[in-house]
DNA sequence: TACACTTGTAGTCAAATTTACCATAAGATA
DNA sequence: TATCTTATGGTAAATTTGACTACAAGTGTA
C-alpha cells in the first residue's frame, strides 16, 4: 500500500538533499502548509496526526503538510493536501495563520500556513486508504511532543476554533449530517469544555430556526429515540445577511 | 529628507533587478509582509497609505509592506517595517493571514503575511517623519484603488476588526489614554457602522468595570465637561481568565 | 442675570432573555 | 408491571436589554 503520510513528511526532511517534489509539480522552497484536522468522536474532539518514518525525528508525530505548488493557491494547496491524506473533497477548511519564528524548523527557514479542518468522521472511515501506523486520531487532552512548532500550532488551533465556534455555525461539519440536539450539545461541551443544560440549549437552538426536523427518529437507542434534525445553510446565510449572531 | 515610502515600495517591486535590500539584512524572496495601519480621528476609521514612487504601478497607493529578514520572526519584521514608517515603538499589531493567490503579485509568486496595526494618533503625529506626499491617511469609506490584491487584504482586514473588537477590548489602542464615554461610544459606532444609545453604552461598559475613571475631567470644551476614563489591562486580563465576554 | 443650548449622567420601566429548575413523555429492559 | 434512561416541554425568578425621560453642569448670548 503506497505510505502516504511518509511521502508527506519525507518532503520536508529530504528538502535539502533532492527536489522538494517527487510530483511534476514545482513548489516554493521557504514556505509549507500545515493542517489540524478536527475529527469527533465518541464525545471526544480528536486531531488526525501523521508518524515520521525517516530523518531526524524519526517515529515522532506531527501535523500534515506539504509544499505549495508555484501554480496554486495556497488554499488550494491545503485542499489538495488534505484530500491526498483522507481521500475527502468539500471538507470545511480555513487558514489559521503564518507560523513564523526563524527556527521553528531546524534545517533551514520555513515559514508554514497553519489551515484547520473539519471532517465528519463517518465520511473518513469509509474513505481513508492509510493503515493506523501511518496516521492516527489523538484525543485533544492526549496529544504527544510533536515535531518542530506543532504542537504550537495545535494550540493555536485549538483556541481559534473555540472562538470560531461561538462566532458562525461551523461545528456542524463535524458531526453526521442528521443528529439529535443532545449530539450537537456535547459537542459544544466538548470543545467549549463547559457543561450546558439539555433543556435550555434545546430552546436557545432551536430558536435560532437554523435546524431542521426530519421525518426521522435516532435508531438502534436502548431509551427513547431523539428526534433527528440537519442543518440548514440556506437559513444560516440569510439571517447572516441581516447581521445575526450566533452565540451560547 | 529620506523618503521611507519610496524606499518599501521599491524593494519589492525592483526585486529582480538587484538584491532586494539595501539593508546588510539578508532577506526572504518570496514571502513578504503588508500591514493595514489603522487610526482614529476626529470621529472616522483612517488607514494610512503609502505612495508608489516608481515602477509599473507609479503614482498608486499599497499598504505599507516590506521583506523578512532571515533572522527575525515574522512578527518581529512586522514590528520594525511599522517603526521603520512611523517611528512608533510598542503598538498593537496582530497577523491577520497569509494571502497566496498565485497571481497576487504580477512579476512573481509572492506571498504575503497581512498584520493589521492600531495606533493612536496622538502619538502618530507627534513622532512621524515623512512628508505627506508619501504617505497618507485615508478614510475607510475613500479607499483609492490600491496595487496588487491590497484592496482585498485591507477589506479583509475590516472584516476582521469588526469581529475582533467585539470580542477584546483593542479599541482602546486607537483612542488617547485619556478619554470619554463618548468618545469610545463614537468609536465603536465607527468601526461597527451602527448607532447607540449613550445611556444604555455607559451603563454596559462601565458594568464591565475595565474602565477607570481618573480624577480628571475633559479640558476646553463649550460644554459640560466629561469625565475622563483609562482602560486598565490588568483587569481586563483577570478577567479574561475566567472566561470573560466583551460584547456590545 | 436670565435664558437657551449642548452634552453628561442617572434613573425608570416594560420587554426580552437567561438560568436553574421541575414535570412529564416515550420508549427500552428486566 | 415496575423501573430505568433519555427526550421534551414548561415555569418562575433573576438578569439584561432597549427605549425613553429627567435632570445636571457647563458655555455662550441676549
Amino acid at each position: 500500500m503506497f505510505n502516504l503520510s511518509k511521502f508527506i513528511v519525507s518532503m520536508i526532511e529530504n528538502v535539502d538533499d533532492k527536489p522538494a517534489l517527487k510530483s511534476e509539480q514545482s513548489a516554493m522552497n521557504a514556505i509549507t502548509i500545515d493542517c489540524v484536522i478536527f475529527g469527533f468522536d465518541k464525545g471526544s474532539l480528536e486531531v488526525l496526526l501523521v508518524q515520521h518514518a525517516e530523518g531526524i525525528s524519526k517515529g515522532k508525530w506531527g501535523l500534515p503538510g506539504g509544499w505549495i505548488y508555484k501554480k496554486e493557491s495556497t488554499d488550494n494547496a491545503a485542499h489538495r493536501l488534505l484530500n491526498e491524506l483522507t481521500g475527502l473533497d468539500n471538507i470545511y477548511l480555513e487558514q489559521l495563520k503564518a507560523f513564523g519564528e526563524p527556527d521553528r524548523f531546524p534545517l533551514r527557514r520555513v515559514i508554514t500556513i497553519g489551515y484547520y479542518a473539519l471532517v465528519k468522521r463517518e465520511d473518513y472511515n469509509i474513505k481513508a486508504g492509510f493503515t493506523a501506523a501511518d496516521a492516527k486520531w489523538y484525543k485533544i487532552d492526549s496529544i504527544p511532543n510533536l515535531i518542530y512548532d506543532h504542537n504550537e500550532i495545535l494550540a493555536y488551533s485549538l483556541k481559534h476554533l473555540r472562538q470560531r465556534v461561538r462566532q458562525a455555525p461551523i461545528g456542524f461539519n463535524l458531526l453526521p449530517e442528521k443528529f439529535t440536539l443532545l449530539q450537537l450539545m456535547r459537542l459544544y461541551e466538548e470543545i467549549l469544555g463547559i457543561e450546558m443544560d439539555k433543556s435550555n440549549f434545546r430552546r436557545k437552538i432551536l430558536h435560532m430556526k437554523l435546524l431542521a426536523a426530519l421525518d426521522e427518529k435516532q435508531q438502534d437507542v436502548s431509551h427513547r429515540a431523539a428526534q433527528l434534525y440537519k442543518f440548514e445553510p440556506e437559513i444560516y446565510k440569510q439571517l447572516t445577511e441581516k447581521g445575526f449572531n450566533f452565540e451560547f
